[in-house]
DNA sequence: CTCCATCGTTTACACACGTAATCGACTACG
DNA sequence: CGTAGTCGATTACGTGTGTAAACGATGGAG
């Protein structure tokens, strides 16, 4: 049984930002049917259905979906917490850019200007509450 | 003159994570020739010094590098600013990621423990300044 | 002045990704 | 019971990326 390329993918497989626009759309409301799916992110993204649906699959093989079969249809949840995507993301990152330290990311945002006034008063209430 | 593929390259050029390993040796130290930046990526990575060739090829393509010549090779140099990098970069994973909104990115890196003192006390420092 | 080492350039190739059409099966309607 | 619509699966294809060999020019050693 010659395993075709696409055949085995470990569960640390990357997803790409394709298939994360997909991802979201799980995330916020699941289980979906391809057709829910393709309806909320193709309006976002001006995607065909047979897209989203390769989207789907890819995702299924990369163990970042699971599906319940519904009828003739399938349904589809997320196998991974958002946090955790977020997680992992973040932090190649910042381990690629910043060398792992979080502190120069948050003062490349500072310069940029990327804080709002409210982002501030967050960070600053986070602050005090890790310190506690 | 039948423009090649790679022919056109905007300065906005897209650079890949392979290419920025070298960008990063010569945001370090630059000028440098091919075979010094070889001789530091290659450390690190492994590559041989055809593949670290065409990434400089490539980079300087994208525009991302400019050359000087120096005899018979060339001194290559960045043509962009690190911090640019590292500012787009950074913009793009929390638009895609935390809606745009640096705060969510703070918590999650709090919440993976992903801070450390320094970076808490770094940070603090950062908030006082920006307040005043 | 000739030849070799060394550049940069050109070409190569497999795989991932974005994007999509087509196909075969199955369900539901008539 | 047949047929049309719909679903997932298969196939397709161009481009970017990672990785590298082959090639052609050229400058420096002898």
């Amino acid at each position: 049984m010659a395993a075709t390329p696409q055949a085995n993918a470990q569960p640390g497989e990357r997803i790409s930002e394709a298939e994360h626009a997909v991802m979201e759309v799980l995330w916020e409301e699941a289980p979906l049917c391809a057709q829910d799916v393709c309806a909320k992110v193709c309006a976002a993204r001006g995607w065909s259905l047979p897209t989203v649906k390769t989207l789907l699959a890819r995702l299924v093989t990369k163990q970042a979906l699971s599906t319940t079969r519904d009828g003739k249809r399938f349904l589809y949840s997320p196998a991974m917490a958002r946090s955790d995507y977020v997680g992992t993301e973040s932090r190649r990152l910042v381990d690629r850019l910043f060398g792992g330290r979080a502190a120069p990311l948050f003062a490349q945002l500072a310069q940029a200007e990327a804080l709002s006034d409210t982002d501030i008063a967050e960070i600053e209430a986070l602050l005090k509450e890790l310190k506690s």
